[in-house]
DNA sequence: CTGAAAGCGCTTACAG
DNA sequence: CTGAAAGCGCTTACAG
């Protein structure tokens, strides 16, 4: 079927150009019967709009979206930060401008930029959001003024819904893990699990997906659970603590940051003792990239925070110019199960 | 840095519109003086063309992209399918008219096949080509002419090399595939290989990293391989075959298509005897999804057929329309491994 | 309620 | 060698 433009409907309509496009964006009165018409042309020859053609017009609007991200040294917030400038610098052909703030994980901290942002004009939101009520509350109400709001990388909680969120399904995630662990350790295994903490979703949901999979594997024991805030330090500590205190502990599940540390204690602890120790982990930071390389991580799971960059303002591009919704309020990136052999590809 | 358009560099040089466009598109004479002013002008602001813009304008022009794609039963196929049709899809719109073939994997075919979109007038080719001395010369040739051609899903030989080569990395595929298997059985296995064709590099640099990589692992070994035709019912008979013949083999690594009749001998075989067998295989169809899911196989490594697809058009638009070569001319796609947690996400 | 018109950024055939 | 102009498809302020 050939395509057709705007144009070529209004010819078939006998109407003017500016007519169907009233009718294609739903702007201004037309009269009903011609209204009509024109529907069941657009429909006949399934019209779609060219997205060049909106595009180059809406350089003429001037649209701004801010963005608040997680401020930390984990260089894992650099892969999602990268993702966002990447698009950014797209769309800023595309008339839209795309305003940074990187900000505390911190309630208060995230609330004045959001209202920041609002001052100074937004028509949509990107954010990693703390999980706490006054950040729902805030952004539920600001949903509510008409500005669209994207939680990426991590969500509010299940009770409450965003316009849409981008990121991995962590509950899966956690899940996958224990899959992982499964195969490894052949069903049999004593877990150790440090968590990050405890006010992000993405990792209580990734626990919550370990410990429902395990359920079913009547060999398979969780025996100490920590959290180590997303620091080395603290992980070195308790990863040591743990792996002395379970002789017997054979695995550990490092569901956040805190990586590095966690695998220098299992090297300082179990080096030249013949002890094993099965390690997943979540995410492909260079630290992490070394220790699978080496060996002493056996998989990592990775979530395209690029990608979940990029989607996220992608989104918004297709919502607020081209009036189109996401396909879901739940948009999944892949969960990337990587190994030695996979990681540089 | 705000953004600057054709006009405006014109207005800051002097000149018209026209001249700023000659120097941009390389196009037309120009005094070189006034072009160098430009370029500098270009340099200083960062200047890049608006891509909505160039598409707008190009649907004055007609350009046709001939695609052939394998013909078979295997539903692995279809899914590159999609990702090409709905790239295709999307180009309508950009002036590019998309012309797909599906043709048995045999020289003779394809080459007869190149020869007809050739005569359509075709301005760029992609192809999955059959690994023979004929199509290499011909698709070197057509080059030579000046149309690219993009291999895609599998490559020619290594000592040529096409415009560009879109899919995955076999040789890491296999790498990986051994990687797994490794962990899998704690570095301890008797392996059968069953692959598909050998016309395929897809499939024989898959058994080349695999190979590679047990050289390194003196407790893995592979005891027998052998070609199934990509068909479940020879693929059936050599999983039986082999696992009646070597009683202490305890892994398959399935190379290619063929999945299901391979999962069924092993349960003929196997079931209720205790006896396990560790099983890896490639890609995604319905079946191997099942096998997954059920326990049958451990892991099964994807290659994101569609992304194949769409990328192999992106990539031509990209050179075709806006001038611009690949970042490189292998492009690869993920290396995604799936088991039982992540293969419906 | 409707149409004529301008303009987004770009490319290119045409006239000089 | 250079400029004026047309036109790709779209949106929207303006005049009626």
């Amino acid at each position: 079927m050939a395509i057709i433009t705007q144009s070529e409907i209004a010819k078939l309509a006998g109407v003017s150009r500016a007519t169907v496009g009233r009718v294609v964006n739903n702007a201004g009165d037309v009269n009903e019967e011609t209204r009509e018409k024109i529907l069941a042309i657009m429909k006949e020859h399934d019209y779609r709009p060219n997205k060049a053609g909106q595009a180059l017009v809406n350089r003429q609007k001037e649209i701004r979206i801010g963005c608040i991200i997680i401020k930390s040294d984990n260089p894992f917030f650099n892969q999602l930060n990268e993702g966002i400038l990447e698009k950014a610098d797209e769309l800023k052909y595309y008339g839209i401008e795309v305003i940074m703030r990187s900000v505390e994980f911190e309630a208060s901290a995230q609330l004045s930029c959001v209202s920041e942002l609002l001052s100074l004009g937004i028509s949509a939101l990107v954010i990693q959001p703390f999980m706490d009520k006054s950040i729902c509350e805030k952004l539920l109400s600001i949903e509510k003024s008409g500005i669209p709001v994207v939680t990426v990388n991590t969500d509010m909680p299940d009770y409450q819904s965003s316009f849409c969120y981008v990121g991995n399904d962590f509950y899966m995630c956690g899940k996958t893990a224990a899959n992982l662990m499964r195969l490894i350790t052949a069903g049999r295994c004593e877990a150790g699990v440090i968590v990050g903490f405890s006010k992000a979703k993405s990792h209580t949901d990734r626990v919550l997906g370990f410990r429902d999979y395990l359920k079913d594997c009547p060999d398979m024991h969780i025996v100490d659970i920590q959290d180590n805030n997303d620091d080395d330090m603290e992980s070195y500590y308790i990863a040591k603590t743990m792996l002395l205190a379970h002789p017997r502990l054979n695995a550990i599940f490092l569901v956040a940051g805190g990586v590095y540390g966690a695998c220098r204690a299992i090297r300082d602890v179990c080096s030249g003792t013949g002890r094993h120790i099965t390690v997943i982990s979540f995410d492909d930071v260079p630290a992490t990239r070394e220790m699978v390389r080496n060996g002493t991580i056996a998989a990592t799971i990775c979530q395209q925070p690029q990608r979940q960059g990029r989607l996220a303002l992608s989104v918004l591009y297709d919502y607020l110019i081209e009036g189109k919704a996401p396909s879901s309020n739940r948009l999944y990136t892949d969960i990337q199960i990587k190994v030695a052999a996979n990681i540089d590809v």
